[in-house]
DNA sequence: CGCTTTTGACCGGCGC
DNA sequence: GCGCCGGTCAAAAGCG
């Protein structure tokens, strides 16, 4: 695939997970002293840093499913980046078609694993993606070229039967299973938005609390969410319905801005780039993925939201929720 | 009538 | 080698 194959750690391992994430760059010890940062957004006016307590603490919710829907987002912005920058070259661009059943029943798989995949890694791979059944998600670098699995808990109405959550994608589902170590059937979905889409989804109820629907999502969409595609790259504003929070990042280099306020959309836009007189999503992408941006995100956001002790305790709930999968 | 969902069969990996 | 199990296929049924 194209997109995992390109340039220096594709911005499509970005993981801009807020909070929840035990993530190793929070306990990055050599991390500077949070006060001391120099961080734009840091010295904000004290009525944008209310306004940002609030905001947060309503859209907390919405966090971590915005992190997966604007890192697929980014991708997509790369990967139209770097087809427009290679359009001269072979305009196939992927592994060729797909097309359900024309390749026989071993194409799924092979079809999903990186192209150097061999005997031996094909173990490690198995390995690595049990592992990730208890992280979530890829954490690291050296995860880049794997397929991503990330898993997402939805509470539901008990009575509910239908396995469906609601994600801003067309699934199509294409098979249901009963488990061994769950009474209730798992259903397997690939995405119908797009016949080449290598992402499917598992959904299942889960086995201690049946009103949680826990969806396993494997490798990432190579297009944008069909309910948000319109409002990409130059797309219409936003809904203007939220309350602007954007977060800015001086990270020694250009600055970025970006607003994070698209109400649970795809939502991130680039606001500004100073010192980028041209919008190169190439030397963006890199940016955004770079440690600097990360830990000068994960810190801003963790300033207010840590500051509010409604949030916190909002937080320790929803951790609890989620401890009975892990 | 075409698309989607259901469901039993099949396949391959893995442990014993 | 065998059986178990998760994942996938594809024909049939359902639905708008």
């Amino acid at each position: 695939m194209l997109l995992m194959d390109s340039a220096a750690c594709s911005p499509v391992c970005l993981d801009l997970s807020v909070g929840l994430s035990p993530s190793s760059e929070m306990a990055t010890p050599d991390r500077p002293e949070r006060t001391d940062r120099p961080c734009k957004a840091a010295m904000a006016s004290p009525m944008s840093d209310e306004q940002a307590k609030t905001t947060l603490e309503a859209r907390f919710t919405q966090v971590t499913e915005e992190n997966r829907r604007l890192t697929e987002m980014i991708a997509f912005l790369y990967a139209s980046q770097v087809a427009r920058q290679s359009q001269s070259q072979s305009p196939d661009g992927g592994t060729g078609s797909p097309t359900p059943g024309a390749a026989g029943r071993k194409r799924s798989r092979e079809s999903l694993e990186p192209p150097s995949s061999s005997g031996d890694a094909h173990a490690a791979k198995a390995d690595a993606e049990r592992a990730l059944e208890s992280h979530g998600h890829l954490s690291d670098e050296g995860t880049c070229r794997r397929i991503k699995v990330s898993t997402v808990c939805t509470r539901i109405d008990p009575a509910d039967s239908t396995l469906t959550v609601r994600d801003g994608y067309q699934w199509r589902k294409y098979g249901q299973k009963v488990t061994r170590d769950n009474p209730s059937p798992r259903a397997y979905f690939r995405c119908a938005f797009a016949p080449s889409c290598p992402v499917k989804k598992k959904v299942q109820r889960s086995a201690e609390d049946s009103s949680v629907l826990v969806a396993t999502y494997e490798g990432e969409h190579n297009h944008p969410s069909p309910t948000r595609a319109a409002e990409l790259p130059g797309g219409a504003p936003d809904s203007g319905s939220s309350v602007p929070c954007s977060i800015s990042i001086n990270s020694s280099g250009p600055t970025i801005t970006l607003d994070l306020t698209n109400n649970g959309a795809a939502g991130v836009r680039v606001l500004e780039a100073t010192d980028a007189p041209a919008p190169d999503l190439k030397k963006l992408c890199r940016e955004v993925a770079s440690p600097d941006f990360r830990t000068a995100l994960v810190e801003q956001m963790a300033r207010s939201l840590t500051k509010d002790s409604k949030f916190t305790d909002a937080l320790a709930a929803a951790i609890l929720r989620q401890l009975p999968e892990y």
